[in-house]
DNA sequence: TTGTAGGCGTTATCAT
DNA sequence: ATGATAACGCCTACAA
């Protein structure tokens, strides 16, 4: 069965395809009468404009893809739940590519611009070298998310890393912590190294030892919290909190903690970073950086669809400010409970 | 900066169009010293073909789009991931359609297919009304997952929701409950009821009582789950066991039990439904109804894509068995304890 | 093995 | 306000 086309339309009511195609592009040059007979046509014949052809002419697909570690992560999923959102809203798709946290595959997506297979693409927590990313984005739009572009001017949108790790470590100061370790993601992405950073200047700025043995580098996923847990728990000189880089690794220290017969927070406090759902959910609940998923999703995408269409960006580079969420896991509610 | 064409290339290496098209095409059919040409002439170029007129001759996009009712669910992300998997590696690109659960987005998203923005649709848990799909899914290559198409020839994978519901029934009827509550999903949709009438089954069977109180229609959401037991065990004559729908509740209700010191397996055991990240990861570990995820993504996936090649289906309908998976939750290790 | 040329279904330009 | 027509970039008979 053929597709109908917009030249089926035409015929049908003798009509030009120019006629027909303008009541899609710009009604208002149709007349009121003509109008109304194209629609009855459509109506009649089921007539959708074949978009292919549409997006061939226009040498554009309104889509935009979304490079992303890894879905099954609730905070990836939930940014790309809001891009998604904002991108509908604007008429854009989106194609998504789970990466699998693999620079491979990273690099394999960003060539979907080349290929013109999408008008622009949201990359967070890019994973590839500077350069691949680079040579695309230096010619089609690409946004940044979780990541400062160095010494280039793709735009970005990032969560203050350095500040938040540093607020973090210091909440467990005040707390009356001294032994304190950190679980960084791996240290070849720069965020990992920024947290590390931040969780190294409060110690030293409040004049504690950074015991090289509790700077322990993980990969985000729970699993890595939990072994590294477990080593640090049944070592000889246990920490007495615990400053993870983020909510997986920090769940996956509780795991460990019980499965040690150590209570959390009295004898091991414990803050992750993100604000994953789990960790409202999670027992003990977790004390968390919570990153403002709704605006780096929505501040990225807008970002992005300006320029594609070409208009000059409000903004080329956002620092948001992540908030202290304060639950039961760093045991605040033990000192402050009256 | 006017794009690189075919013809760019092929004036490039003096030869025609057609040449450089089968270097991509058919490399067998031109002559090892012209593809070795052509080759040098991409490269020096840096071209690429444009996927956009290749999919208007070919009249096909090599995507599909999935229509998801929330990612932010681990269930909906594990299958949208392995789903992502399987189309990559046979070529294929994925549109993300996720409905918020709204039967209208739901459509909105199904009309893709007549625009010709995908080739296929992979529908997971549809909550929009039969003929709707059916209009769309009688001429176009749709499968769903999660419902059976009722009347309809719409191919279609699902696991064995009323058996299933009435092995995790009996599960708990085994280890001694009479009182036993089930929370649903919405009743409007084809799984709820089946689950239900499995739970009614396994207790008619078993000779019991069903308390029509004990009933209860939930969402499938955490919140649903948690406001339904909080009612449940501050009523005069509480359950001393839960069969959920849905692991999300599960875990609202043992949210809920803590919250009013009830202890959860030993006063109120609970059963889920699905094996969500969480379920493995929560306190106590949630026992529950595994469903083969894997093999539902992988299952869809392939007979979605040779149905968009042409290819006769090894088969049309496919009911895959869940898991019980016995954690904390149901209080088994209580009795078995040895 | 290679080249020529028509067409995929729209949109946009230029006449009318 | 409407119509004729030339692109958009690629693929594929068909001819050479």
């Amino acid at each position: 069965m053929r597709q109908v086309t917009m030249g089926d339309v035409a015929k049908k009511c003798k009509l030009s395809v120019a006629t027909v195609s303008r009541v899609y592009t710009d009604p208002e040059k149709v007349s009121p009468k003509n109008r109304e007979k194209v629609y009855k046509a459509i109506q009649e014949l089921n007539y959708q404009p074949n978009a292919l052809a549409r997006n061939l002419r226009k040498l554009q697909t309104n889509s935009i893809l979304v490079i992303i570690p890894n879905i099954m992560n609730t905070f990836f999923s939930y940014i790309l739940c809001a891009i998604q959102k904002v991108a509908f809203n604007s008429g854009y798709k989106v194609l998504l590519g789970d990466t699998d946290s693999s620079p491979e595959m990273e690099a394999k997506y960003l060539y979907y611009l080349q290929q013109k297979l999408v008008d622009g693409v949201i990359l967070l927590y890019p994973r590839s070298n500077p350069e691949e990313i680079q040579k695309i984005a230096g010619e089609y739009p690409v946004v940044i998310v979780g990541q400062q572009a160095p010494e280039s001017s793709i735009p970005f949108v990032i969560n203050s890393n350095f500040l938040s790790s540093q607020t973090a470590t210091e909440h467990m100061i005040k707390l009356g912590h001294r032994r304190i370790a950190h679980f960084s993601g791996r240290l070849s992405q720069p965020v990992s190294r920024e947290r590390q950073k931040g969780f190294v200047f409060a110690m030293e700025a409040n004049g504690l030892d950074v015991d090289k043995s509790l700077v322990c580098e993980g990969d985000f996923y729970f699993d890595s919290g939990h072994a590294l847990a477990l080593k640090l728990l049944s070592s000889a000189q246990p920490p007495s909190a615990l400053v993870a880089a983020s909510d997986e690794m920090a769940i996956g220290a509780i795991k460990a903690a019980r499965k040690l017969g150590v209570r959390v927070p009295e004898d091991f406090a414990i803050i992750g970073f993100d604000d994953i759902k789990m960790a409202s959910i999670c027992e003990p609940a977790l004390t968390t950086m919570a990153q403002p998923k709704e605006e780096l999703a929505r501040l990225s995408t807008e970002m992005l669809l300006s320029y594609i269409k070409g208009e000059p960006p409000h903004q080329n580079c956002v620092v948001l400010n992540d908030q202290l969420i304060i639950r039961e896991s760093c045991g605040w509610a033990l000192l402050n409970n009256d």
